[in-house]
DNA sequence: CGACTTGTTGATGTACATCAAGGTACGTGG
DNA sequence: CCACGTACCTTGATGTACATCAACAAGTCG
């Protein structure tokens, strides 16, 4: 007998979740929990790379939970100057602001291809009412997220050119490495200097001799879009930086 | 850093807070909501000028919430260089990343006197568990801070001195008048030179030249420790930054 | 009163942006 | 295979925004 052709929709139940289970990182939910994230879903979206996935001024309709791949935030001023303001990785939440406060005030867009959870903002209620461990998690995410811009922007404000740098490059391996991206000591890497130019608040030219520069250090290696960690204390040393430990981790 | 020694507690119901009863940008709580906030405060504490409230890298056992004063929060890398990261008016909350994360990464120090109220962090659970909407609160002071971190950050990395200033002195405006403290189109103005300069990212002289270049455009005066708005339109056009609304707001 | 903090200004150096040019690696269609 | 386009990286020359250093004035505050 012939099988109908199944519908393009792949949706995984969160009970089965690969990601969830796969990683360490992210802290057991029980039963409960895992069915009302699962209800709490309505769809999956996958998305081009360099595509926007919301837009500043705009007010989305949806939630987005990150499964897999890199996205960032950013900001523009009326004249185009660009700021990045972090990134994005799976595990992470997008359009929390729109959901609290009405309207975004910042774009994202995507780095690789993408796969997006996706949540209906009204049953962010029933989450608030019914489901305080998930509440507290999307508090977690919030606060983790400052304590990124906070350091992030302690590196624009006062950090060197090259510190700076070394602060990027660390804090994005580590964070890769959390969600299981770290294969020996190397991550793919889908930024170009243009992106990493416009994280640390400077221009295209100067981060490419930075850049220069911090190789010659030996620290880390960059090419063909991987990144490879060869020497995290070293690196940790030039950026002025002590990675904060985050374990275990929501993931909603 | 001040210890929590209450002082002989005069301490106000919360169902009887002037404060918030007095200022419209507050939105209404429920007399269930009330009882519960003032079983969860537990002291009020009064802070000198100048004085810490939070310390970088300490584990604080409460949470706070200002009734009264003008603090900021910042970090500093191992040499002394400071980053001013923002600003802490009546309604903000104190805290929250180190009853979340288990560990402050950063400082909080007060500007002028401070009466604060404090929460023993024990409690957040029950807040979580049984007032779905005071917890959607915190949220929603999460997602404001991070907006502002955002904007801020947008300002360290692609704006010029000059719009840095701008929109900083129009930011901070905005946030005093928006509980209260403006009088005809005047506030109290705390800070030095220097904090403006670590919350800009620049050097103490080079801020104090680009404050003289704002003073001429004729939009704003700073002297005797207060602040004179004298155009706001052209303020934001110098800053290129639109203040975003934001009615009404919670006050836990 | 000195000692200190805050604001102010000029001289000088440096870190960074901007401009301009070219190089490498990857595509495409012929 | 070539010619061509395009995305990204690289380098040198020049200009400018900023930091640093130094000196001084005007207020507080013991």
């Amino acid at each position: 007998m012939t099988q109908p052709v199944p519908p393009p929709a792949r949706r995984v139940p969160c009970e089965q979740c690969p990601f969830r289970s796969k990683k360490k990182v992210f802290r057991d939910f029980t039963p409960e929990e895992l069915a009302f994230v699962s209800s709490f879903k309505s769809a999956e979206l996958n998305v081009d790379p360099r595509t926007n996935v919301l837009l500043q001024g705009t007010n989305s309709a949806h939630l987005y939970s990150v499964l897999t791949g890199w996205a960032f935030r950013y900001k523009m001023l009326p004249d185009g100057r660009r700021q990045i303001l972090n990134y994005a990785f799976p595990g992470d939440f997008l359009g929390l602001q729109a959901s609290v406060l009405n309207e975004m005030q910042h774009s994202v867009e995507t780095l690789t291809g993408m796969v997006l959870c996706v949540f209906p903002r009204e049953k962010l209620w029933e989450l608030y009412g019914g489901h305080p461990t998930l509440a507290f998690d999307l508090t977690w995410l919030a606060a983790q997220e400052m304590q990124i811009l906070d350091e992030h922007l302690l590196s624009v404000g006062r950090r060197t050119a090259l510190e700076r740098t070394a602060y990027l490059l660390l804090h994005l391996f580590v964070r890769a490495e959390q969600v299981g991206l770290a294969k020996g000591g190397v991550i793919q890497f889908p930024l170009t200097q243009q992106h990493i130019a416009d994280t640390l608040g400077m221009s295209l030219v100067h981060a490419n001799k930075t850049l220069k520069r911090l190789s010659a250090s030996k620290a880390v290696r960059l090419k063909d879009k991987s990144l490879q960690l060869v020497d995290r204390d070293a690196l940790a040393r030039i950026a002025q930086y002590d990675v904060p430990a985050r374990y275990p981790r929501p993931f909603i």
